[in-house]
DNA sequence: AAGTAGTTTAGAACGGTTTTAAAGTAAAAA
DNA sequence: TTTTTACTTTAAAACCGTTCTAAACTACTT
């Protein structure tokens, strides 16, 4: 399915700038990233676009479930491609994160949901220091 | 041990700031909070205290342990008092964290930490979706 | 009591994100 | 087509949580 197609099943109109953004999150390869390193991508595309339109496109993309948004304490969001169930590792210091494939954790026991509510997906961050 | 000597031991000294802010938050009561929450409560206490020595204080706690911060990528910082290890319900919608005991989540496996890095910790953040 | 190192403060600055309102564009209707 | 309508983009301003500044203050040491 090309990117065009992914966005009207999404429910989103393929702008061209929604074009330009797709083109650089939608190919395959997974990756983390701030709405101004998205900006500067498309910058250095040779393209341009108003920072505004970046954070609307990143949150109708991730309203639409093509992208997520990873839960870290930094005062940058992140954003993720990587859409399926899955986790990270979060380096404090400098904020990176790596991901953790869903099979490589297993969740042996969990709590009781509370009443009227749903388990709406596990994240687990493992935090890690730089060994000295 | 009283909240004078938790500051000492810290390695804080007692100012009347921080002795009002240990009375608030170190009085056996678990919470979560923000900092416009505390000075909210610092208000209604009958002090008062400057936006800026909250902050400066909440950033004192937590680096000697007093306090911990939680992991969400709300756009305010949450912090918690309970520094045991421990894990956390969040609803998405409200931003409202919930406690879970360690005991009650257990990882059966988890992957490999990456080279020249340590664990150094594992937060798991059970989403919550309202039931309809 | 005097000195000094650390702390508090109001207000300014900062930085990421959202809003505003006007111009532009995609899709639907005629 | 052309027209209409709803949605989108944009620059700039606003917003809001947090940090910085630098002057006044306070806890501790000498």
């Amino acid at each position: 399915m090309n990117n065009k197609e992914k966005l009207r099943n999404a429910g989103l109109r393929p702008t061209k700038q929604r074009m330009i953004v797709a083109d650089i999150l939608l190919n395959g390869f997974n990756r983390h990233f701030t709405a101004e390193n998205l900006q500067d991508e498309i910058n250095s595309s040779g393209n341009s676009m108003s920072i505004a339109t970046v954070y609307n496109c990143l949150k109708k993309f991730k309203n639409c479930g093509l992208i997520k948004q990873v839960e870290t304490s930094k005062d940058t969001a992140i954003f993720d491609t990587n859409t399926d169930y899955h986790h990270h590792f979060l380096n404090e210091e400098t904020g990176e994160l790596i991901d953790i494939e869903n099979e490589e954790i297993s969740l042996h026991k969990i709590p009781e949901i509370p009443q009227g509510y749903l388990n709406n997906g596990i994240e687990v961050i493992i935090k890690l220091k730089r060994h000295n």
